[in-house]
RNA sequence: GGACCGGUAGUUCAGUCGGUUAGAAUGCCGGCCUGUCACGCCGGAGGUCGCGGGUUCGAGUCCCGUCCGGUCCGCCA
């Protein structure tokens, strides 16, 4: 029926008598010649029908836009002056001898062209239509052919493909489950898993020594740009390993990726530890396009006269810190005005800032409402640490470490996307030596990765200081996304419970939760560690895509629903019964 | 749970201070056109201004509520 793609036409063909199947692009009705641009998946091409064949050229006037068709014809080159040079196959056409009409199409609700911004629900609604276009079929190939990469550099290196079940236990920490209803069991529930975690930390247990799997995983949370309730990761596992040998091979498959997809040779992976991703950008996912840091001052401002800055700079659990921005000098005040809402809605007070207009003048090169506070003294190391330049701007945060972190951390994206401080590259790096508590608000311990996750200290030192330990956690960031994280695993029960003695879950809840796992590592678990990738991320940030959700064939909307099959839906109270669920109550 | 932005023709948008018959572009329909390529020209159809309530002589426009979409905060071990 089809001897060709669309996108195949090319010169090479001329000559050869070609049959195309695909969609009605465009067509150009001249009166006496009509152009059909014919799409399929792989590309658009030029079919040219004359009256020299009448019966075709009368199909040809009834077709429209986006009818199924099927032609054949002979490839010719265009005659001289009309070939197109925008269009990959814009050098030959074909001379359409038949014409079939295999279905015919209403007029669309979603243009299939680049020309219109479309809203996201109408496009949700009508994805079929969507995934038409062509800028989103190629993410769709693109993101096939990431797939197929990564699974054969893994293949390639002895790891085994395995399936874990989708059914399985609610989780009782970390993130919302979704959870299914069993009907074999009244009132006991399945969880979709949020990740393969404790399949695969048993398949190591089962020997299998090197596992992946390119696995969905479900989080019942509230969602983002980046965040889809359903969502899939390269979920890796490896035996007999360290942190340095799964961050190497690790590293080596996003290489290999970045390859074989983009064509680019990374250099290899800058390290920074979590303590100094905060110090110095403010972010434990830190973007390392952006060349600004975070600058600390507090031993400058001890003994400057003005309060919001002196009080933090004496006390262990704030901190005082400088940001420069390079050319900042020209913002508005309007503008500085937005950026400090922009830090207040992350909890900084305000935002005391500088104008440097010109720094060799000292205070009198300076534009600030605080700098009547410094003596020259204080200026002159102020400047000199932060490096100013003329036509810089300072901003300051003075407050609790997580305040100035989140807030200015925040700020140096914003101000560097605004006055386009963002290098064109790829900044891909390791954060590596993660505490492996931190304080919830109601000063219980929180895992800051997961409670499987193995300390680099033995448990009695653990105990000891369990907020000074840190943990055997790597996460792998790629310009300023978080795309994958992993830890080596805690292997010894033991260990395990100290841990979970520290989070609160004692001998017997854990065996309750997490029972099977515990037993698990008394028989015979290898040191083992792995790593998770977000695909979804990571396909988003090579195409360039501006949400996840262009990467996925079927999103969910921002409340978690779905425009095209309108879930989630109703279902009959026969249905509830059988899963032992009481219809709700209609209420007045 | 919270903040903000948006919802007007199939689609993308405009709609001034509350005031005549709600406009444009594109798409769609009809006609003309033998080399276009987002073809061109002429004509035409197309509207529950998201929904509900309120203010007013009069509401797309102002107020309240609500639904939907989006960005972000919380949340996401």
């Amino acid at each position: 029926m089809r001897s060709h793609y669309c996108g195949e036409m090319n010169e090479s063909l001329v000559g050869e008598e070609v049959s195309l199947c695909g969609w009605v692009h465009r067509r150009r009705d001249h009166g006496g010649v009509i152009f059909l641009d014919t799409r399929d998946r792989e590309g658009i091409a030029q079919v040219v029908f004359d009256p020299d064949t009448p019966v075709s050229f009368a199909i040809a006037e009834q077709v429209r836009n986006e009818f199924v068709i099927r032609i054949s014809g002979k490839v010719r080159p265009r005659p001289a002056g009309t070939e197109n040079p925008d269009m990959a196959t814009g050098k030959v056409e074909v001379l359409g001898g038949e014409l079939e009409i295999l279905n015919r199409s209403e007029s669309v609700p979603v243009p299939v062209d680049e020309y219109v911004e479309v809203g996201e629900d109408v496009r949700l609604q009508y994805r079929y239509i969507d995934l038409r276009r062509p800028e989103m079929a190629e993410r769709l190939r693109f993101r096939s052919r990431l797939a197929r990469v990564a699974r054969n550099f893994l293949d390639d290196r002895g790891f085994l493909e395995i399936e874990t079940p989708l059914l399985t236990r609610a989780t009782p920490e970390g993130a919302r489950d979704y959870l299914v209803p069993s009907r074999t069991h009244p009132n006991q529930f399945f969880a979709l898993p949020q990740s393969p975690q404790l399949f695969k930390q048993i398949l190591m247990v089962s020997g299998m020594d090197r596992y992946y799997q390119i696995a969905r995983c479900f989080r019942d949370e509230d969602l983002r740009a980046d965040r889809q309730p359903e969502f899939t990761q390269i979920d890796v596992e490896m035996s007999f390993v360290g942190e340095e040998q799964v961050m190497d091979s690790m590293e080596a498959l996003i290489r290999h990726i970045f390859a074989e997809t983009m064509d680019v040779e990374l250099e290899p992976f800058p390290r920074i530890s979590h303590a100094e991703a905060l110090r110095r950008y403010g972010s434990d996912k830190p973007d390392l396009r952006v060349g600004m840091e975070l600058v600390d001052i507090a031993e400058l401002m001890r003994k400057v006269d003005f309060k919001v800055f002196r009080d933090p700079a004496s006390r262990e659990d704030c901190r005082v810190a400088a940001l420069r921005v390079p050319g900042g000098g020209r913002l508005s005040r309007k503008q500085i005005d937005d950026y400090t809402d922009f830090a207040r809605k992350r909890g900084a007070g305000g935002l005391a800032w500088i104008k440097v207009v010109d720094p060799a003048l000292g205070r009198e090169g300076l534009q600030s409402p605080i700098v009547k506070f410094m003596d020259d003294d204080t200026i002159g190391c102020l400047l000199a640490a932060t490096g100013a330049e003329a036509g810089d701007i300072l901003f300051f945060g003075a407050d609790k470490i997580a305040t100035v972190n989140e807030s200015l951390g925040a700020l140096r994206l914003k101000v560097a996307v605004d006055l386009e401080l963002v290098e064109d590259r790829w900044a891909p790096l390791w954060v590596v030596d993660f505490p492996m508590f931190e304080t919830a608000a109601d000063g219980s311990l929180t895992p800051l990765h997961h409670p499987f996750t193995a300390p680099s200290c033995g448990a009695d030192e653990l105990r000891a200081n369990p907020l000074g330990a840190l943990s055997r956690a790597y996460d792998m960031v790629l310009n300023g996304v978080e795309l994958g994280g992993g830890s080596i695993r805690i292997s010894k029960p033991e260990m395990q419970q100290a841990v979970f003695d520290l989070l609160g879950i004692g001998p017997e809840e854990a065996e309750r939760k997490f029972g099977f796992l515990l037993s698990a590592l008394r028989y015979g678990c290898p040191p083992h560690g792995g790593i998770a990738f977000g695909f979804d991320r990571l396909a988003m940030l090579l195409c360039g895509a501006g949400s996840i959700r262009d990467v996925i064939a079927f999103p969910k909307t921002q409340s978690a629903s779905c425009p095209l099959t309108a879930a989630p839906g109703e279902v009959s109270a026969a249905q509830l019964r059988e899963l032992h669920i009481r219809p709700r109550q209609l209420q007045n």
